[in-house]
RNA sequence: GCCGUGGUGGUGGAGUUGGUAGACACGAGGGACUUAAAAUCCCUUGAGGGAAACCUCGCGCGGGUUCGAGUCCCGCCCACGGCACCA
C-alpha cells in the first residue's frame, strides 16, 4: 500500500472522467427518472472561487452524486453569470476590454471547479456574456414587451452616482449602493422597466406551492407586501378635486381627522391658487426633495406643514379636516395620500400629537377572553408601561393579582368547552387564590361594558390569561409580593401600599381612554354612526358596501413591490433589442374611434379620450356606428369607410364588439394604417353573456388576419384582467395571431366602461418605440467603445452601433443605448443548460418538459427578493404565453450558510482572513475540502473556517486510506452490523442534506473498522460506495483496488439490511422517580416484567428504591426504565 | 418598531414521535515512539464533590405540563438576520 497521496489520484480520476464523459447527461432521462440539480449561477469574479462557491458546489455535487447512485438521472450544469458591473469596472481601470477579463475569470472558477470534482456535465456550460445567450435575454426582453410587461416611463428612480446607473430596489442595501456603498440618489429618468407587479398576486399565492424554507417564503412574501384594504376619495371643499387615499382600514373612517398628502402629490401644485401659505408649502417640498432617501429613513421625526385654506370633507360625516403635506407619506406608495386616524395609527397619531391635531377614539378594544394573542394585542398594547393589576375581592381592602411586574404570580383564565365566562371565571380565581368574588367580578364586567369596552367570546373555545391593568407612571411602578394566599402590594421601596391605591374604576377607565389613542388592533366601533358596536371585521365590510353604494370607493388591494427597472446606462450588459423613433413619436395622427355593441360615441371613456387626443393635437373622427344593437360587422366597416379615408397616418381605436369592424375596415379597405388598438375586443363569439346571440350574429367571425397584419406593423391589445366575459384564452389567441402586443390592465370599471381609462390613451398613442423582431436577434454588443462611464450609456459613443439601422429600420430609427439589468440575464438561465447550443429556441420544449421544474436549487439567502422572484416571474410569463406547462421554476430551494473566517469576521481582505479553496485542494487534497466544508456544520447555517477542522477530516480519509491493510474475505458479525447502521444513517442523511451527521457516522464507522484486525472486502466495498458522493476521488481509488469494475462514483447505492441492525442485547436505561438510576442489559425480546424484574435487581437502582412499594413502573422497549416510587 | 431565526462543554456542532444530554471533530492535558521535533498511536476531557462506587448541579432566565423536558406550553432576556414612516 502506498501513502495517500490526494494530488495524484484526483488528477488520475478527474482526467479519467473527462476523458470518459462520465458526469454527460444520461440520454435516457424521463420526466419520472430525471434529477435537475442547480448549484446558483456564479459571477465570474477575477479574485476566483472562494469558500462559499465551493460549499455550494460541494453540496450539490454530494447530492448528484447520491441520486445518480440511487439510479436518478442527473442534470447538472454551470454557467457564469458573466455580464455587470465589477468586470466593466475593471476594464475602465485597466483599459482592458471586459470580455478579456471575463473570460480568464472563468477559465480560471472553470479549472478550480474541476479541481474540486465536482461532477457537472460541461457540455451544457453557458455564458450570459456570449451572443449566443443574449441573443435570448433579448428574445425574453422581447417577450415580455408583447406581452405588455416592459414599458418605458420617466419617473424618479434610484441612482448610484458613482456606478453612474440606475439600480433596481433590490440592489440596495440601507439607502446604498450594493456594491459600492454609495448613497443612491432620486433622479427623474426615462427607463424601461418589467411590469412584475401584474404577477404580484400569483407570485404571492404560488409560493404555497414550493418546497422552501419558510423564512424565505415569508420574506417574499413580505417584500411583495400584499395588503388589501379600500380607495376612499375625498372631496377638497370648494374646488372640483378629489383626494384618494388608499387605507386598510375604512373602518376607521370616522375617526380621520385630517389628511397628508406626500410632498410630491400632483394636487400640491394643483391648489397652488387655494393655499394660503404657498411659500411655505414650497420651501418645504423642496426640502423634501434635497432629503435623501436615507435621511428620510433615518429621521423619523414628523415634519409637515399644513396647506392653510384648503379643507377636506370627510365622507362619512361630512365635516371638515385639514390636509398636511408631510414626508411621512410616502408618494411612490398607495395613492401618495393618506386619511389620518391619529387614534388607531402610531405615525397619525405622533403626527396629531406634535402638531395638536384632533384624536378621535372609534375603536374600543375588546376585552377579550380569546387566548393570548387576543390579549396582548388588546390589552396589553395599551399599557406599556404599566404593571398588571388587580381585582378587589368582597372582603374589602384585599387583592387578587393576576400578575404582577416580576412576574411572580398570575392566574390564568380558561374556559371549557360549554363553559360560560362566568364558570371559568369563578373557577379559575377559585383554584387560584380561593377567593370567589360574584360581586366583584360582574361588577368588573358592568364596568368595562359602561366604558363601551365589550367582553367578547370566540364560540366558548376560551383559553389564555386575563389580566387587568392599571396604569402608574415608572415611579410609581411596585414590586408584588405573594405572602400566603394574601395578596399585598408594595412600593419599591417596600413601604406598603394602601390596599386600595389604584383600584379606582374611573382612573382605570381614564388610563385605558387615553392609551386607547394609540390601539391598532382589533375591537368594536364607537363614535362611528352606522358602525357603532359593529367589531372591526364587521365595519369594514359595512364600509366596503357604503363606499360602493355612495360612489365614494371601493375595494382595493396594494403591494409594496415596484416595477421592476431593467435599464442601465453601461456597457456590460445585452443591448435592449428596442429601437426608436423621435420623429414618429411627435407626429400628429388621424384616429378613428370605434364603439361597441349597444353603445355610441358619447358613451363611456368615448369622450374623455376624444378630449385628450385632441389636447396633444391630434385630430379625432368619433361617430355613431349604425345598428347598433343588432350589430353587423360588415355592415358597420362599410359605414366607417364612409366617414374616414384609411392613411399610412391612422390610428383606430376600437372597443369590444368595435375590434369586429376594425378589422373589418381594414380587410375591405386594404390601405395601410400606423396602428391599431383593441381595447377587450370581441374576437370570438363565445362568452356567456345575454349579449351572445346578438354577437353571434353580427359576422362570420373569421378574419384576414395575415392581411391586418400587412397592412398594420403596430398592433396593441388591451385587455381587462378582471372582466370575465371576455375570456382571457381568446385575447391570447387574437394576439398570437395578430401577433398583437397583448397588454392586460385593471379597468375602472369592467370592460373599460370607465371616463378616464388612462391606459387606453396611453397605449393609443404611437409610443415611437419598435421591438426588434427575432430574426433581428442578437443585437451584438460592440467592442469600439469608450467605457468611461458619463451618466449616458456608454454604446451612444460605439461608431459602430447604428450601423445600418436606418438603412433596415428607415429614416429616424435608433438603436436604443441603455444595457440590460444583470438580473435578467440570470433569470432564465437554468432553462438554457437544458438545450444550451439551439438556435431556435431558449430551450426546446421536449427538453423543457423532461426536465423542469428544478428538483434541488442551492443558492445564498440574498437572492431572496432578486433572482428568486425575477425567475418565478419570468417563469410564470412562459407559462402565460403557452411555452411551458410549469409555473414554479424551483420545485426545492435551499441555501448554503455564510462562511466566514477563523477570526468568525467576514472573508475579507481587509482582514486577511481570506481563504482561498484552492490552496486548500493543494495542501490537503479536494477529497478533503469537500468533506470539511459539509463537516463543518448543518448546510444552511452560518459557521467559521477552522484549519483544525480540515486537519480533522483529512486524518479521517488517511484512516479510511489504511484499511486497504486490513482486507480480508471475512471480518466480525459485529462489523457488519455497524455497517448497516451506518449505511442507514448516511442514507437518510444525505437525502435529507444533513452532510455534517453524515460524515459523523462515516468517521464512526471508520474507527470502528480501524479496531478491527480484519475487514471483510464486501463491507469494505460497501463503505467506500456511501462514501464515494463525498470523497469521490479516494472512492474511485479504493474501488480500482479492491478490483471492481467500473467508477464507484456511478456504482448501486447500498441497500441496509434493518434485520442486521437489530442488536442481541438492549442497553436500558434505568431511572427512579425520573433521575437515572444505572443501565440494564436485555435480550432484544425481553419482556416489561423482564426489565422491571431486570431494574429491581440493579444495585442502584435499589438504594434508590429503599425498599419502598413502586407507585408506578414504566417501560419504553428498549429506551428506559422509570420507577416511581 | 415590525417580521424571522437562533441561544447546548474551551470551540464547531450531535441529540429519534418527550425517553441514558454532549455523538463526531477541533482544542487542551497526560502517556508511547523519537537524540529532539513534526507526524502517528493510546488515555483523559461539562462543572463541583469523592480514594472509589457513586452523588449534586448542568442545554439563555423564570414558571408550568409530565413518571420523565434541550425537545411541549406560558412569560421574559439576549444575539443574529431581514424589512423599515408601505397607511
Amino acid at each position: 500500500m502506498s501513502q495517500y497521496n490526494p494530488k495524484e489520484i484526483e488528477k488520475k480520476w478527474q482526467a479519467r472522467w473527462e476523458e470518459q464523459k462520465l458526469y454527460k447527461t444520461p440520454v435516457d432521462a424521463t420526466s419520472e427518472n430525471k434529477m435537475y440539480i442547480l448549484p446558483q449561477l456564479p459571477y465570474p469574479s477575477g479574485s476566483g472561487l472562494h469558500v462559499g462557491h465551493a460549499e455550494v458546489y460541494t453540496a450539490c455535487d454530494i447530492f448528484a452524486r447520491y441520486q445518480r447512485m440511487t439510479g436518478k438521472k442527473v442534470l447538472q450544469a454551470i454557467g457564469w453569470d458573466s455580464f455587470g458591473l465589477p468586470a466593466e469596472n475593471y476594464a475602465i481601470k485597466t483599459n482592458v476590454h471586459p470580455r478579456i477579463n471575463t473570460d480568464k475569470a472563468i477559465e480560471n472558477f472553470r479549472s478550480q471547479i474541476k479541481q474540486l470534482g465536482i461532477s457537472v456535465d460541461w457540455e451544457r456550460e453557458v455564458g450570459s456574456h456570449n451572443a449566443d445567450y443574449y441573443k435570448w435575454t433579448q428574445w425574453f426582453f422581447l417577450l415580455m414587451y408583447k406581452r405588455g410587461l416592459a414599458y418605458r416611463k420617466n419617473q424618479a428612480v434610484n441612482w448610484c452616482d458613482s456606478c453612474k446607473t440606475v439600480l433596481a430596489n433590490a440592489q440596495i442595501v440601507e439607502g446604498a449602493c450594493e456594491r459600492c456603498d454609495t448613497p443612491v440618489l432620486q433622479k427623474e429618468m426615462e427607463q424601461w422597466y418589467l411590469k412584475i407587479t401584474d404577477y404580484a398576486d400569483r407570485l404571492i399565492d404560488d409560493l404555497d406551492k414550493v418546497d422552501w424554507p419558510q423564512e424565505t417564503i415569508t420574506r417574499q412574501r413580505n417584500w411583495i407586501g400584499r395588503s388589501e384594504g379600500a380607495e376612499v376619495q375625498f372631496s377638497v371643499k370648494d374646488t372640483e378635486e378629489n383626494i384618494t387615499v388608499f387605507t386598510t382600514r375604512p373602518d376607521t373612517l370616522f375617526g380621520a381627522t385630517y389628511m397628508v398628502l406626500a410632498p410630491e402629490h400632483a394636487l400640491v401644485q394643483g391648489l397652488q391658487e387655494t393655499i394660503k401659505n404657498w411659500d411655505e408649502v414650497q420651501a418645504y417640498v423642496h426640502a423634501t426633495e434635497k432629503k435623501s432617501n436615507l435621511d428620510r429613513q433615518v429621521d423619523q421625526e414628523k415634519t409637515g406643514v399644513e396647506l392653510k385654506g384648503v379643507k377636506a370633507i370627510n365622507p362619512a360625516n361630512g365635516e371638515e379636516v385639514p390636509v398636511w403635506i408631510a414626508d411621512y407619506v410616502l408618494a411612490t406608495y398607495g395613492t401618495g395620500a393618506i386619511m389620518a386616524v391619529p387614534a388607531h395609527d402610531e405615525r397619525d397619531f405622533a403626527f396629531a400629537k406634535k402638531f395638536g391635531l384632533e384624536i378621535r377614539q372609534v375603536v374600543a378594544p375588546s376585552v377579550a377572553f380569546t387566548g393570548k394573542k387576543a390579549m396582548k394585542d388588546g390589552v396589553e398594547t395599551l399599557n406599556r408601561r404599566c404593571i398588571d393589576v388587580i381585582i378587589e375581592n368582597s372582603d374589602g381592602g384585599k387583592f387578587l393579582l393576576l400578575r404582577d411586574v416580576d412576574g411572580v404570580h398570575f392566574v390564568g383564565g380558561g374556559v371549557e368547552e360549554g363553559e360560560s365566562i362566568e364558570e371559568a371565571l369563578t373557577k379559575e380565581i377559585k383554584e387560584e387564590s380561593g377567593y370567589v368574588n360574584y360581586v366583584i367580578r360582574s361588577r368588573f364586567i358592568e364596568h368595562f361594558n359602561a366604558q363601551g369596552y365589550r367582553i367578547t367570546k370566540n364560540k366558548n373555545q376560551i383559553t389564555g390569561s386575563v389580566w387587568f391593568h392599571v396604569q402608574l407612571t415608572d415611579e410609581e411602578r411596585v414590586s408584588c409580593e405573594v405572602d400566603e394566599g394574601r395578596h399585598e402590594m408594595y412600593w419599591q421601596d417596600k413601604k406598603k401600599v394602601a390596599t386600595d391605591i389604584n383600584w379606582d374604576p374611573h382612573a382605570l377607565a381614564w388610563n385605558m381612554f387615553v392609551e386607547a389613542s394609540t390601539y391598532s388592533g382589533e375591537g368594536v366601533v364607537v363614535n362611528s354612526e352606522f358602525l357603532n358596536d359593529l367589531t372591526t371585521q364587521e365595519a369594514k365590510t359595512r364600509m366596503f358596501e357604503w363606499l360602493e353604494e355612495k360612489n365614494i370607493g371601493k375595494k382595493k388591494t396594494q403591494y409594496k413591490l415596484r416595477d421592476w427597472s431593467v435599464s442601465r446606462q453601461r456597457f456590460w450588459g445585452a443591448p435592449i433589442p428596442v429601437i426608436s423613433n423621435e420623429e414618429e413619436k411627435n407626429k400628429k395622427r388621424l384616429y378613428v374611434c370605434l364603439h361597441g355593441y349597444g353603445s355610441g360615441k358619447e358613451a363611456i371613456f368615448w369622450p374623455w379620450l376624444k378630449q385628450e387626443l385632441e389636447l396633444q393635437g391630434h385630430i379625432v373622427k368619433a361617430f355613431d356606428l349604425p345598428n347598433t344593437e343588432k350589430p353587423k360587422a360588415d355592415e358597420q366597416a362599410t359605414f366607417a369607410l364612409e366617414q374616414v379615408t384609411l392613411d399610412e397616418n391612422t390610428v383606430i381605436v376600437s372597443q369590444s364588439h368595435g375590434a369586429a369592424v376594425a378589422l373589418r375596415m381594414l380587410e375591405q379597405s386594404g390601405k395601410n394604417i400606423a396602428k391599431l388598438c383593441f381595447v377587450d375586443p370581441v374576437y370570438v363569439p363565445e362568452f356567456n353573456d345575454k349579449k351572445r346571440t346578438v354577437v353571434e350574429d353580427s359576422t362570420t367571425w373569421e378574419f384576414d388576419t395575415e392581411k391586418v397584419k400587412a397592412l398594420c406593423s403596430e398592433i396593441t391589445i388591451i385587455g381587462d384582467n378582471a372582466f370575465p366575459i371576455i375570456k382571457k384564452e381568446h385575447l391570447e389567441k387574437m394576439a398570437t395571431d395578430l401577433d398583437a402586443r397583448l397588454v392586460y390592465a385593471q379597468s375602472n370599471k369592467p370592460h373599460f366602461d370607465g371616463n378616464e381609462e388612462q391606459v387606453i390613451l396611453d397605449e393609443a398613442l404611437i409610443s415611437g418605440l419598435r421591438p426588434l423582431t427575432i430574426q433581428d436577434l442578437p443585437v451584438i454588443l460592440p467592442d469600439d467603445v469608450d467605457f468611461k462611464p458619463t451618466g449616458q450609456s456608454p454604446l451612444n459613443y460605439s461608431p459602430s452601433f447604428q450601423d445600418g439601422v436606418e438603412e433596415k429600420y428607415g429614416k429616424g430609427w435608433k438603436r436604443e443605448v441603455d444595457t440590460l439589468d444583470t438580473f435578467m440575464c440570470s433569470s432564465w438561465y437554468f432553462f438554457r443548460y437544458l438545450d444550451p447550443k439551439n438556435d431556435e429556441a431558449f430551450a426546446s420544449k421536449e427538453q423543457l418538459k423532461k426536465w423542469m421544474p428544478i428538483d434541488f436549487y442551492l443558492g445564498g439567502e440574498e437572492h431572496v427578493n432578486g433572482h428568486l422572484l425575477y425567475s418565478r416571474f419570468f417563469t410564470k410569463v412562459l407559462f402565460d404565453e403557452g411555452l411551458i406547462d410549469f409555473d414554479e421554476p424551483f420545485k426545492v430551494n435551499r441555501h448554503q450558510g455564510l462562511i466566514s473566517g477563523e477570526d468568525g469576521r467576514k472573508m475579507s481582505k481587509r482582514w486577511g482572513n481570506v481563504i482561498n479553496p484552492t490552496d486548500v485542494v493543494n495542501e490537503y487534497g479536494a477529497d478533503t475540502v469537500r468533506m470539511y466544508e459539509m463537516f463543518m456544520g448543518p448546510l444552511d447555517q452560518a459557521k467559521a473556517w477552522n484549519t483544525g477542522g480540515v486537519k480533522g477530516v483529512r486524518r479521517f480519509l488517511e484512516k479510511v486510506w489504511k484499511l486497504q491493510e486490513k482486507l480480508a474475505e471475512t471480518g466480525t458479525e459485529e462489523m457488519n452490523r455497524i455497517l448497516h447502521k451506518t449505511i442507514k444513517k448516511v442514507t437518510g442523511d444525505t437525502a435529507e442534506l444533513q452532510f455534517n451527521t453524515a460524515i459523523a457516522a462515516m468517521m464512526e464507522c471508520a474507527n470502528a473498522f480501524t479496531k478491527e484486525t480484519q475487514i471483510a472486502k464486501d463491507d469494505f466495498a460497501t463503505f467506500v460506495s456511501i462514501l464515494a458522493p463525498y470523497a469521490p476521488h479516494m472512492a474511485e481509488e479504493l474501488w480500482e483496488v479492491l478490483g471492481k469494475e467500473g467508477s464507484a462514483t456511478l456504482a448501486e447505492w447500498p441497500a441496509y439490511d434493518e434485520s442486521k441492525l437489530v442488536e442481541d442485547t438492549l442497553t436500558v436505561a434505568v431511572q427512579v422517580n425520573g433521575k437515572l438510576r444505572g443501565t440494564i442489559t436485555l435480550p432484544a425480546d425481553a419482556t416489561e416484567a423482564q426489565a422491571f424484574e431486570a431494574a429491581h435487581a440493579e444495585e442502584n437502582v435499589q438504594r434508590f428504591i429503599d425498599g419502598k412499594e413502586p407507585k408506578k413502573q414504566i417501560y419504553i422497549p428498549g429506551r428506559i426504565v422509570n420507577i416511581v416510587v
